[in-house]
DNA sequence: AAACCGGGGTG
DNA sequence: CACCCAGGTTT
């Protein structure tokens, strides 16, 4: 009993502070007793993993605007769904989106499955995502535990464990405080309460709803939890990438294979990335300048140096590599940051060559 | 169990 | 610049 009243201490907090957010159905219409739109759930679930609400608003937006149904997003392309995802990252993501929505078409009429059971056998979708979805669409009392929900709980009752060790002790923690009674809300509302006040650095304890029960506010250790296990150093590696601009306009580009770094993305052809610039040829042969300067950018593992070579190349032109894509089809917001970086380096060059 | 996957924000 | 944040899949 006393963790359901904890539980409701949460939700009178929510029912105040919840964040407005497009995928979130507003206060009005939920005391109304409407429930959010799964597909929109689901979608937001899937562009939040690894990723800030700040970044995932507008490309939500967007894809809602394109697709307004799942059924419209099954329908669509792949290379149209991959280059409005360029820039997000974890571009497997995109991939298992679309397979997602196919099987959710082809195999439950259109209609997302509303257990975590069923939910957690679609593409893309794991044991949080799952979780999320049947809570926050469907109001089922599952245990959703993300980034958030581990460092309210490791502050809650004080748990020095480091990460990811202690996953298991801190779900179980969340485990017993998930109620029955609007457990999507609840589920929303520890998240909330993580991203705006249980923050990672410099909590905000004097006006935590949940400041009285909490036993790293009287500890003193809130700020240093939760303890994490220190991880490696990221190595440099080095690469070129070769920009060729034919007489009408067409860009070389290539379709990056779906395994693998920036999977099914379009890249510039070139070397392959290492320690050492790896032997390669031009993906075909051009008077090849180098403007200097290199693109530098951090992925999940290891830094990257990129330089870049251009050249303008005849209509005849035969690539190794790759293929021209039409000015008119070429949208520079279609590529992933790091071969949008390598793209702002070369079109300075190409601007003085002329 | 460990490795593989980006990108943006902050100090 | 270094550091921080954050799930699913694959091997």
């Amino acid at each position: 009993m006393r963790e359901t009243a904890q539980a409701a201490d949460l939700l009178s907090w929510y029912d105040v502070h919840a964040r407005q957010m497009p995928w979130r159905t507003g206060p009005a219409e939920r005391a109304a007793g409407a429930r959010p739109n799964p597909y929109h759930v689901w979608l937001s679930e899937v562009m939040l993993q690894q990723t800030t609400v700040a970044a995932v608003r507008e490309y939500f937006t967007r894809f809602t605007a394109l697709w307004p149904t799942v059924g419209d997003l099954a329908a669509e392309e792949d290379a149209r769904v991959m280059g409005e995802w360029a820039g997000l990252g974890y571009y497997a993501r995109a991939r298992n989106l679309l397979k997602c929505a196919r099987v959710v078409v082809s195999d439950h009429d259109g209609t997302f499955p509303d257990t975590r059971e069923a939910l957690l056998k679609l593409p893309g979708i794991g044991p949080y995502t799952a979780a999320a979805i049947a809570s926050i669409a469907f109001d089922r009392p599952e245990v959703v535990v993300d980034g958030n929900v581990e460092r309210v709980m490791a502050r809650l009752h004080d748990v020095h464990t480091p990460l990811p060790a202690a996953k298991p002790e801190l779900t179980a923690l969340a485990a017993t405080l998930t109620p029955e009674d609007r457990p999507g809300d609840y589920a929303q509302a520890v998240m909330d309460l993580g991203a705006t006040i249980c923050t990672p650095r410099n909590p905000a304890c004097g006006i935590c709803p949940w400041r009285a029960p909490c036993a790293a506010r009287a500890a003193g250790t809130a700020p240093e939890l939760p303890k994490k296990t220190p991880k490696k150093p990221k190595p440099t590696r080095q690469g070129v990438a070769y920009l060729a601009l034919r007489e009408d306009g067409a860009w070389l580009l290539e379709t990056r294979p779906d395994k693998g770094l920036l999977g099914g993305m379009l890249g510039w052809p070139g070397s392959g990335w290492a320690e050492e610039v790896p032997p390669h040829e031009p993906p075909l042969e051009a008077d090849w300048r180098d403007p200097g300067g290199e693109a530098l950018h951090t992925f999940t593992h290891f830094h990257l140096r990129l330089s870049v070579r251009v050249a303008r190349v005849p209509m005849g032109a035969n690539p190794r590599a790759g293929a021209f894509l039409p000015a008119a089809t070429f949208r520079p917001s279609d590529l992933p940051t790091v071969m949008r970086k390598a793209f702002d380096l070369a079109r300075g060059a190409f601007v003085d060559m002329e």
